[in-house]
DNA sequence: GTCTATATTAAGATAGAC
DNA sequence: GTCTATCTTAATATAGAC
């Protein structure tokens, strides 16, 4: 096999695994098992767990770029996006109520042990914060579209966290409809754009 | 040293380090050396990991309870004891910037290593869950109690999670301000707690 | 009840054959 | 590029002296 692709099913197997069951307790053993790789042969593609952890945040990084995309280009109205944005906590629940968020938990886990990569980590929070920002922005919300976009990213990490400890469906459902709720409150345009006006049909 | 002295010094030290620094990369050389005690003389005391863990869990549950108590002395009125849970983002800010919530984390930390003691983790959660309920049906809303202390909890939650990535203080700040807006809209009986009544000063 | 010494296991990491 | 064999380190855990 080509060293490159057996570079990414060692770095997609370590992705799967650091989310399931934590970078730290994850061991390259664990990883080359995943992948049927001898130990031996991992060390010519990774010298050390760091790098294996830079390549999986470099491989998260650009998934969640390329998700973002699609969903600018699935959607033309913002408060479309967003709500796109909200729905991962239903679309994942499942994997969200085992393993939590994988942004949010990867963070900790690196705050926690003072990992040098801990800041790489936030790069996915920022993709997330700017994007939304944009579409707050989009909303006419210049002024506070950050703020606006770090209060949903809050909200969505809080969910995340409290499905993993109760793994209660229906509290996802609940605090999903209630940010709904919030963005149709805060943002007039939101509500406009969900509820389309009767008189564009007549 | 007395023996129950001893084991008490352990468990608060291991209570800290695995805040700071987490259950999986706490090691026994790391206890042992924050309390001045060979790892010999440690077995002594605790005979596995997970006992150490279950020790810890059982103080962060007494120390919880503890606080909470006092929380209902110290305060007549439910909102304001509402209040002082949701002040303890702004009190331990500097750790919670650090280290996260010491709940919310090691819950998520045990959800992944599906470790036994997951479940006693959460009753941590619990505590806070049924203590911020009981206020809230004292507030007149027997009916949604539960829903409106998952959704405090749900933001406390949010808020620390991403005061650990960003470093935010005035994040922490603005969306405590922003609960505390949300509890006077949500709960009438609140407000009123919180600004009172001038002609009652008439 | 605390110590030193040591056993055991597993992890990260390397060398060299093929 | 992949393997087996091996080294090193560190962690959990135990035994026995004091």
């Amino acid at each position: 096999m080509g060293a490159t692709e057996t570079r990414q099913q060692i770095v997609e197997a370590a992705d799967q695994l650091f989310y399931e069951n934590g970078f730290e307790a994850t061991s390259f053993a664990d990883i080359s098992k995943a992948v049927g790789l001898s130990r031996g042969n991992f060390y010519y593609h990774f010298k050390t767990k760091d790098e294996i952890l830079d390549a999986v945040i470099a491989l998260r990084i650009a998934n969640t770029q390329a998700m973002l995309d699609e969903w600018e280009e699935a959607a033309s109205q913002p408060a479309e996006r967003i709500r796109s944005f909200v729905h991962i906590l239903i679309m994942n629940k499942t994997k969200i109520m085992a393993h939590g968020c994988p942004v949010g938990t990867l963070s900790n886990e690196l705050a926690k042990l003072d990992h040098v990569a801990k800041d790489d980590a936030v790069k996915l929070f920022i993709l997330f914060r700017e994007w939304l920002a944009r579409q707050f922005i989009a909303l006419g919300r210049k002024a506070d579209a950050d703020k606006l976009a770090m209060h949903v990213l809050m909200r969505s990490q809080g969910v995340a966290t409290l499905a993993t400890a109760f793994r209660d469906e229906d509290f996802i459902r609940r605090e999903v409809e209630d940010i709904h709720a919030w963005l149709d409150a805060h943002c007039p345009a939101a509500a406009e754009a969900s509820q389309p006006n009767p008189r564009q049909h007549a």
